[in-house]
DNA sequence: TACCAGGAGAGCG
DNA sequence: CGCTCTCATGGT
């Protein structure tokens, strides 16, 4: 047997899988990419991606015969040719597609992805990256990775986060949200807000409820539904997806981002929240 | 409803 | 180098 056995690869035949549109269009913030290849840490496990054509290879430094916790993550069950069948048949909407065709959402671990959208108020992706890559750093626990690959990090629990104090927090650059992750992780952690009940309740009341931590608000309340929870029809609306919608839709208006919301979830149909990724990518990169 | 604080780095000319 | 903008929220 080789010295480093102990680690597992994988191989996924998939199609319509964009990794890299995926993995770097602002969902998740922690992953790094090195020549093509993705390395990140998915719950406590660090695992490396890479594509090449309708095929994703997988490795992971631990013994791993079980693989559903990244089939999981990456939606790889999703049918995404049924989800775009749903899609209103618009110009808007077609030139987003067409512009990414095999843009995916990730279903994260919930803390990890409240944490990051809290963090990402008012911040540039880069930036958030950065917070949340020190946030791992400083405060989280080390996990094993394959020889030569750079250190990683669990994202710190609420509890870890609630011991560390503010003044670690503001280490990482969360300026004025430092408080508001310190007191939603206080929640978290004591029971006050239970992350994992949210995922049976309807979507307008798992929205309230998240909504009652601090930094939270409609579009990281929305962007945690879509991205930790998979509800399908949470529409979160940022700055970018307020421009294209106005721009696209409402050319000679200036609806609210709450008007803007609602009109999404009925105009984009079952899979808002699809439709959203795909106007956010089509967006920022044309 | 409309504005503003708070915060720091990236991107631009 | 100065300036603007940034996947918003909470408070007034």
């Amino acid at each position: 047997m080789p010295p480093h056995s102990a680690a597992s690869a994988i191989s996924f035949s998939i199609r319509d899988y964009d990794l890299a549109a995926t993995l770097g269009c602002g969902q998740a913030f922690r992953w790094r990419k090195r020549d093509g290849v993705w390395e990140g840490v998915i719950g406590a496990r660090w695992v490396r991606l890479r594509q090449d054509g309708k095929y994703l290879h997988a490795e992971t430094a631990v013994p791993t015969s079980d693989w559903s916790w990244l089939r999981d993550y990456l939606q790889l069950d999703v049918d995404i040719a049924a989800v775009l069948a749903t899609f209103p048949d618009d110009a808007p909407m077609r030139a987003a597609v067409q512009s990414c065709r095999g843009l995916r959402l990730l279903r994260q671990p919930l803390w990890e992805c409240l944490a990051g959208f809290i963090s990402s108020s008012n911040k540039q992706i880069v930036q958030i990256a950065q917070i949340n890559h020190a946030l791992a750093e400083r405060l989280g626990e080390r996990v094993p990775v394959l020889p030569g690959a750079s250190p990683a990090f669990v994202f710190p629990s609420a509890a870890h986060i609630v011991d560390a104090g503010v003044a670690p927090l503001r280490d990482c650059k969360l300026g004025y949200r430092a408080p508001y992750l310190l007191q939603s992780a206080r929640m978290v952690a004591g029971g006050e807000v239970d992350l994992a009940a949210i995922k049976t309740m309807s979507y307008a009341v798992a929205r309230a409820e998240l909504m009652r931590l601090p930094g939270v608000g409609p579009k990281v309340a929305d962007c945690v539904l879509l991205f930790g929870y998979g509800f399908p029809e949470a529409f979160p609306v940022d700055v970018w997806v307020m421009r294209a919608l106005r721009e696209l839709y409402f050319p000679r208006r200036k609806p609210t981002a709450q008007r803007l919301s609602r009109f999404a979830r009925k105009h984009f149909g079952p899979h808002a929240g699809y439709a959203q990724q795909y106007l956010f990518h089509y967006m920022r990169t044309r």
